[in-house]
DNA sequence: ACGAATGTTAGGCATATACCTAAGTAACTC
DNA sequence: GAGTTACTTAGGTATATGCCTAACATTCGT
């Protein structure tokens, strides 16, 4: 039996994983209201800047920040249109007519069995 | 200096990190056309069971699912408010109206080169 | 040119994730 | 009550993730 794998699923896996993370989040949080260098964004965390630039890489392989360098100033900015594309996945099956469907049957059948 | 990490940020990590694989999107997508039993869920999938068990068990404990035994069924059950409160979310920083502004200025600039 | 600022690379450690097989357990089916 | 179905638990492996320190590279200010 093949498995279901879309071949396009690492731009989803990339970017959900991106969002799966204080750190991250709160960079995008901070880069949605203008641009800033790296070390403007690390500076509320109590981390070492290696590692707070993994979390600056990540979210660039993900595609929802650009970054780049002038001079010895790397400056981020958030890409809205990818971080739009992972909540139109979402949205598909956010909006959940059959689930609710399926709750309205379960009400109409309690229904049936009281009356 | 403090950590910015709010205290509920474990539940956008869970919902963000279950979001952020292809089985386990599979499997919302395949909820959200109606509840089903983790053997029909995992049949697309070339997989042990116990390994896909996992994946049920991360998007139950992400509250993007539920599940009830009956017998020796389990079933699932899309959990779609939880889906709702990623998405809600992302639209927070996806507007991007911040970002708009500084392409606009960016835009702005060129008109002005170039004229 | 010298020192400070801003990354960046390299290497290492601890835990988590994603998979597996083998061996249960519980509940229908006959 | 014996077998089959539908999970479930236990235990193991390989890779990925998130963090660190130490050392290097580049650029800017004076």
């Amino acid at each position: 039996m093949p498995n279901i794998r879309s071949p396009d699923s690492t731009a989803l896996d990339r970017g959900f994983h991106a969002l799966a993370d204080a750190t991250r989040r709160g960079v995008i949080a901070r880069l949605a209201q203008g641009e800033a260098s790296v070390a403007d964004l690390a500076a509320p965390y109590d981390m070492a800047l290696p590692s707070f630039l993994q979390h600056v890489r990540v979210l660039e392989e993900a595609g929802l920040i650009s970054t780049v360098k002038t001079g010895r100033v790397r400056t981020c900015r958030l890409e809205a249109e990818r971080l739009a594309a992972l909540n139109r996945w979402i949205a598909e099956y956010e909006a959940g007519w059959a689930a609710r469907l399926d709750r309205l049957g379960d009400i109409l059948d309690r229904k049936g069995d009281t009356q």
